[in-house]
DNA sequence: GCACAAACAGGAAATATTCTTATGTTCGCG
DNA sequence: CGCGAACATAAGAATATTTCCTGTTTGTGC
């Protein structure tokens, strides 16, 4: 669902409103997009479709479930054959302390962010878990301090 | 609001529902947890008062909306001293092509997450906001080729 | 140029569903 | 036994969703 799709500026008031309170309801929605419910809720259920709109998800706050910690791996592989990205990729995939998996160009071939309880946890899934992976060169990793910006998604220009 | 809370076990059932389909309806979230409406919805609002549940988006498809690049720039300041970060903090807050700011130790200071809608733009982006920024000593970016994995927030065990 | 039909998008009204509040009820505990 | 916490039931309000209708635009044939 790559969808190109011929977006109006009301379709952009309805992204830009959804990806800034998801839980919106469609009779507000409908008034920010200046329109009534139905077609606005049509206008919805067909960027739903076309895949612009791909999901919705609570942010819910990782303290409170007790992830204190967030650390950014950079990964390098010892081969770049796309099986053995592939292959690293579907381990990554299967852990659920990595959020994030981003494969780019340069010399670093990855990079993750990975949530984890408190230091130890998190030593000791780098030591069990990423570190002695097949086919990894090389993992460095920091830890996060503070985020001062965590905006979902991307800019939507009114245009 | 950073919410020590007791969560139990439904409590988790609704947490891990909402980040995995924040537009469910309060009654099939009830079905889920094992509850009738009215505490479901009950303990949502708590978890929303108490922060444990900070927001709900919609995630859109970048390219639908003409985002075809994301990067990741790696900053070194040449100061660490908290105005002077505070100051950059500040400065890339500013900056709608950043979607992401989290301040790292060890030697790179900020890992940043860059959205644009060509190389061309992101270039321009580059040179004429973030490099040049006071205080920048170092901008280290690597071009995001595939995302294998983006899950949002952190995993949310039963327990 | 003009009439017409088809396709498209929005609005109004009606219905179905959900949300929300008020009011009992049960259960565990002191 | 009384109290508080949490849930269920029920009712009313708000919302979502469907259906149908209207106006506009587009393209076509005369």
């Amino acid at each position: 669902m790559a969808a190109r799709f011929p977006l109006d500026s009301i379709d952009r008031t309805i992204l830009s409103a959804l990806q800034d309170e998801g839980r919106i309801t469609n009779v507000d929605l409908a008034r920010q997009a200046g329109l009534t419910a139905p077609p606005c809720l049509r206008r919805v259920r067909a960027l739903e479709q076309a895949g612009v709109i791909e999901s919705y998800h609570a942010k819910l706050n990782a303290p409170s479930l007790g992830y204190g910690i967030m650390v950014f791996a950079m990964v390098s592989l010892r081969s770049q054959a796309e099986d053995d990205l592939r292959a690293f990729e579907d381990h990554v995939t299967s852990l659920p302390e990595v959020r994030e998996c981003h494969m780019l160009n340069g010399e670093i071939d990855f990079i993750l962010k990975i949530v984890a309880h408190d230091l130890q946890s998190f030593q000791s899934f780098l030591t069990s878990q990423l570190t002695p992976a097949p086919n990894v060169a090389s993992v460095k990793t920091s830890l996060t301090i503070r985020t001062s910006k965590d905006n979902p998604g991307v800019p939507v220009d009114p245009e």
